[in-house]
DNA sequence: CAACGCTGTTCCAACGATGTAAATCTTACG
DNA sequence: CGTAAGATTTACATCGTTGGAACAGCGTTG
């Protein structure tokens, strides 16, 4: 693999001067430059990425921390990321975290601060006070789960206003019994509390009663999950009607619970999730759902990224200010709630 | 951030004694130890990768290139990548060729030579002759795809052994009219020409003809292209009874065609995949499939590109015989194909 | 007691690229 | 023709780490 010393030696030149021309650096005589840029072509020159990194004090890479690659929800929203980094240059390395704290924890104590330049992470098991101990200078970005205050920068749906519209769907159509599944009682796992906070609201306003036989949580989420917990619903003596689960794998695995009792979806029962995977525009019946715009997601994220990556270059550690950022998001009403004719 | 320098200084010793400690070498006095880690855990010490790197001529991290990451073919792939990788100390960038030749014959020349160790590529447009061209010395282990002879170590089930025998089943169920969905006539994409080959031997092994009409090629493998297909087929005067679909994204695409046509399946029409994503496993009905062991798959591919780089860092240039792997596959006998009581 | 072989520590160079400052070369102008 | 103001190129130090060799202390051995 040729150096910049190669390249020099065969151009005649000092490594500088190449190093000048591979920068595009102004005052190199036009003739100079043909010689160093045939040299360059001719050993095939790649700078070291190593070297520069080390020179330059940034490494060309962005760290993605989420729970599991393998959770669709993640998977669309890491092929945005990287898609949207690349846009900018950026290379993307993965971290899955499974959810657990101490993994999680790591992360945000630096264990990549020195091979990338910064951090987009989906936590689920930390909370606000993990955030605050937070010593690393990492420039880092959270996704999905509202920290008010924090001291980080973060983008992410209202997911209480979402849940309490789609509750509000629910109830729209009649429904009475309003099933929730997906409730966590673990500390941290914001995003399961303010779900099931806007569902609450959402009954609220319906003027239905907040019944605690009718919330189904569960230890993670996935369609195993959602297919246990619905197990449950269904086996109450009064199974409920309409059923909101806080992802849309859940739903899925509800909905193979129902069906494969014989029961018909949504006439008998009907299902909604969130997140809007690609399963659910599949399924059968297709899965109605909260769609977070999550190109728009990722684009911001890595924008917000950049400009933090940039800042503490420039200005030390002038604390920028930390912003909040709100995804929009739709509600999509599907077959799994409406039927066919809807 | 600390640097070896500042963590010496504060030890009072070299900095060659505290990178001594750091690296677990023998011949350090236990005094002396001891007051260098105690400076290390005060100043909190990490290592500069890049240095690292720089001085070690290696990165610590390899690249994982998938065609998409959001087919759940693959990201259930890259997650036990990711699993694997991190078990021998690895970290893993992906990178998206979304099957573009070109993209995919980039990384083949090195774009990211500079930045990992090694490379672990599931080619989807490439060829042979392109691997052949090949100058980059990364080390390389293809995934998925058959390239016998090839130079590169590579890892894959049997594709048409798989196809075959997925059809004998089918056939073994007593269809005669069995379609197939995701043939390609682009050159490259080994894997529909594998799989499609297997149909034609299962098909010839249960004594029933080809029929050129019943083979619905796909421009891609994602689930919009499976109903697509499913809905020509079902369009044909005498549409098939059953249908292998060489992925499962494809079938649940086929599956969602035929069911909203009102048909029953496998009633009406059979349906069967390939891959066993978690999705199949929850359809309704669930879906018949050829599950690849992927967590061997990946275990695997890691083991030998850790090998490989470890052959290249020892002995120079020393070719090591390629090594091609055949992953264990079992198929998976669902609803899809045998209905409920199956 | 001198030479030897250990252990333990330090010094120096090197990995490859780039910022700084200085050296060299042009050109234009008085 | 001398000189100042650019234009162009170079030498050198530096980023943080590690390999290799040199060096120092010290108990053995002949």
């Amino acid at each position: 693999m040729a150096s910049l010393k190669d390249v020099a030696q065969r151009a005649g030149v000092s490594v500088k001067t190449v190093s000048n021309v591979v920068n595009g650096y102004a005052y190199v005589a036009s003739g100079t430059r043909e010689k160093v840029e045939l040299a360059l072509s001719e050993l095939d020159y790649r700078p070291n990425l190593s070297a520069r990194n080390l020179r330059r004090g940034r490494t060309g890479v962005i760290a993605l921390a989420v729970p599991e690659l393998d959770a669709p929800y993640f998977a669309e929203l890491s092929r945005s990321v990287i898609k949207a980094a690349a846009e900018r240059g950026w290379m993307v390395l993965i971290d899955q975290t499974d959810g657990v704290a101490a993994r999680e924890r790591e992360l945000l104590q630096g264990i990549r601060e020195q091979s990338v330049d910064g951090l987009i992470f989906s936590p689920v098991a930390i909370g606000r006070d993990d955030l605050a101990a937070r010593t690393d200078a990492t420039p880092l970005v959270l996704l999905g789960e509202r920290v008010l205050d924090g001291p980080t920068d973060h983008i992410a749906v209202d997911n209480q206003r979402a849940a309490r519209e789609m509750t509000a769907h629910l109830a729209g159509l009649g429904h009475t019994r309003i099933g929730a599944v997906g409730a966590q009682h673990r500390p941290g796992m914001g995003t399961a509390r303010l779900r099931l906070a806007g569902y609450r609201e959402g009954l609220a306003a319906a003027g239905l009663p907040y019944d605690e036989d009718l919330v189904a949580p569960t230890p993670a989420y996935r369609r195993a999950d959602g297919a246990e917990a619905m197990r449950r619903l269904l086996a109450l003596p009064e199974p409920p009607r309409a059923v909101f689960c806080f992802n849309d794998l859940l739903a899925l695995g509800a909905l193979r619970t129902a069906l494969s009792q014989g029961l018909r979806v949504p006439e008998d029962v009907a299902v909604a999730g969130f997140d809007d995977i690609e399963d659910g525009r599949y399924s059968t019946p297709t899965l109605t759902t909260i769609s977070p715009d999550k190109d728009r997601v990722a684009k911001t994220a890595v924008e917000l990224l950049d400009t933090r990556i940039d800042a503490g270059r420039r200005a030390g550690h002038g604390a920028a200010a930390c912003r909040e950022i709100e995804a929009p998001y739709r509600l999509l009403v599907r077959e799994s709630t409406v039927g066919r004719a809807g």
